[in-house]
DNA sequence: GTCTATAGTGGGATAGAC
DNA sequence: GTCTATCCCACTATAGAC
């Protein structure tokens, strides 16, 4: 993929990368022209579309970086030893990274719908961001207090992970100030999933939970 | 909106309408060029651009159409009184009725995600759709034998509307053929939601559905 | 009020010379 | 690898025929 055979090829490519960040925080992903690109990158324009096929493939540098941001603020979600305290320490260490891309990340996100977009979060090429990503809601549980049928506690990364995608499209459509509505979001939905987890030992509750378990299993086969 | 002075502007509206469904259908979306569209339709640019503020705009009347033919398929599902029979009924008429377009789908799907977009499920110019595929959910309750609490019924047509766009998502990232996985998801979902919402009366469940109750309408306000 | 013809802008993407 | 020149198309604008 990113294997360039020269430096200078490395250089020129990570020159593109940096002015297509730097265009996209400030004005966006639609504004943001590759003419602009290049220029801003001091290439032609014809050079940028040699290192990159079009803009959704520079989209995927902006996603790892944030990726990479979100993975370092939510450490600090793992002091403590609470499953709520994590999983709501990883939630909200996202939007606290992701908030200056707000206006814009909806922009982001359209593209990223398209099932047969590289962008999409179910693609082969996000592979390696989905799972960075599960790994966080991983830890989130591995290192709590939660205790948990084991067939359940298995699939519960990748579960966390759907929810996670879900709050991410709650907050692509808020609005209000800061993502206030999220971030209520957030605060209501984890005391929620926490004590839906711990009802999963009830007898009537677990014979449902083990249908759901076998519906998600025969879906991935 | 919709209306039209005369009634050959009616017929000059609806052939445009039907021009650009024959060209989504035989060649997708991206694909389909303003020109195309316009010629097949046997007028000129200015003119598919005088009844039409872009190609946005077409899609949204691909959507009523689609969503006309769904409610219409749905008729059927409300002849039992079983709710997961209703239930199954009216997600599985809009696999039937949807199939024909999942070819394209995702490229409608990336324009209506953008939150922005008056194609999004949630604008307000999605508003009458949106109302009239909630409809279908509520009379697959109200008609029902499911018995539930008042607060929660009130509130299951819109999270069964959510739960529908959860079905849609999947079904527009679903490559199986006849996407049969999608249709696997709604025959393990349907029993599932409808075991849960029993599970509603037990006490210890209880709780819990009124403090998320307690969220979606702090959320909504 | 309905529609055409035409001309132009901007930007994504590509071909081919160097 | 890099550039220039070009294509294509969404979209706008406008003058005027009917």
């Amino acid at each position: 993929m990113a294997e360039n055979r020269t430096a200078k090829a490395a250089q020129t490519r990570a020159g593109i990368v940096d002015a297509a960040l730097t265009l996209f925080r400030s004005g966006g992903y639609d504004a943001t022209t590759m003419r602009a690109i290049a220029d801003e990158a001091g290439v032609s324009l014809g050079s940028a579309y040699y290192y990159f096929s079009g803009k959704e493939e520079l989209v995927q540098a902006f996603y790892d970086q944030l990726q990479l941001e979100h993975a370092a603020a939510a450490e600090t979600a793992y002091d403590r030893s609470a499953f709520a305290d994590r999983l709501r320490g990883v939630m909200e260490s996202f939007l606290d990274v992701a908030e200056p891309f707000h206006d814009f990340g909806g922009q982001f996100f359209r593209n990223a719908a398209d099932p047969r977009s590289p962008l999409s979060p179910f693609s082969p090429e996000s592979a390696p961001a989905r799972e960075a990503s599960t790994d966080l809601m991983r830890r989130a549980v591995e290192g709590s207090d939660l205790k948990v049928a084991p067939a359940l506690r298995q699939e519960l990364p990748d579960l966390l992970w759907l929810l996670h995608m879900g709050v991410v499209l709650f907050w692509v459509y808020d609005d209000s100030p800061g993502q206030r509505r999220t971030r209520a979001l957030v605060a209501g939905l984890v005391p929620l999933v926490d004590r839906s987890i711990r009802l999963t030992r009830l007898p009537l509750v677990r014979g449902l939970v083990d249908d759901g378990l076998g519906v998600v299993r025969s879906l991935r086969g």
